[in-house]
DNA sequence: GTGCATGCAAAGCTTTTGCAGCCCT
DNA sequence: AGGGCTGCAAAAGCTTTGCATGCAC
């Protein structure tokens, strides 16, 4: 699947016109090599421990296109840092978010899904994105409390 | 119930060991003569136009006091910018975002709430905030398209 | 009188932008 | 050969902090 996702970014590349460079490709890597959640400075290290140095202007810059092209998108927490998650054959999906040890938990719920539905006829509203995060402890950091 | 605001604040602050100082007075006298969702920088300017200038590090850590003492809530858009609401006797409630306009619509769904809790008893988490915002149209803004 | 509060400016952070030099195509 | 790409540094925005002065208690 990291092949699939190279290929589209490779493709999303030619089509508009851009170059494929070494650095671009590096980050790319960085990016798929983890499972959720990077910060620009998560894929700046992880590219640093792999002698792969490339200026975070440019990890910002290829961060972008790699959301454009739908392999990633953004997610703010609301601590003042931008991160990506996965987006390739990934459903929407809402956080759980343990304000202790940090772990970001996904969830799916039909039940809200219907819910979002039902507000969005109330008030004839029509949705571009959405986002739902319950901040908190969770079951491992309870348990150690 | 802007007088009620007001000796709320004030118990805060003697209780605390604060001083009660004009300045202070005036940020949360334009804090409640609004109505939804200001930035600082909203604050500053209604007190500007009130002739009453407040530096904006005392607009700051004022707002920080007046959400301490649960006046206000400080909610988060993403788009860098922290912005309070009131808090006072105000159901907890999520947003849908007017990217257009600009608009924020409060809403509250049972329906919501009951898939929230059965998420969290599926995962086990305890819950301490959470917040849910969808961005997109309001239908004025639909109707002018 | 003491110590917190204020205001200004400076610093902090994350992210963006300008620009000279470099490299893909 | 040419124009996009990179990296550095500077800038931009929002927010916080340090410090001398001022004011509440």
């Amino acid at each position: 699947m990291a092949s699939r996702a190279r290929q589209i970014f490779e493709d999303y590349i030619r089509s508009s016109g851009l170059k494929e460079t070494a650095q671009r490709n590096f980050v790319l890597d960085a990016f798929l090599a983890t499972n959720n959640h990077v910060s620009v400075e998560d894929i700046h290290r992880i590219m640093a421990g792999r002698n792969k140095k490339v200026g975070f202007a440019t990890v910002y810059r290829t961060m972008k296109l790699i959301a454009d092209c739908g392999l990633a998108r953004e997610v703010v927490f609301g601590d003042g840092v931008s991160r990506f998650e996965h987006a390739l054959d990934r459903r929407h999906h809402h956080h759980l978010i343990c304000t202790r040890c940090r772990k970001v938990i996904d969830f799916e719920s039909r039940e809200i899904d219907e819910g979002e539905k039902a507000i969005l006829e109330k008030y004839r509203f029509e949705a571009h994105s959405h986002r739902y995060e319950i901040f908190g402890l969770c079951n491992d950091c309870r348990k150690k409390e």
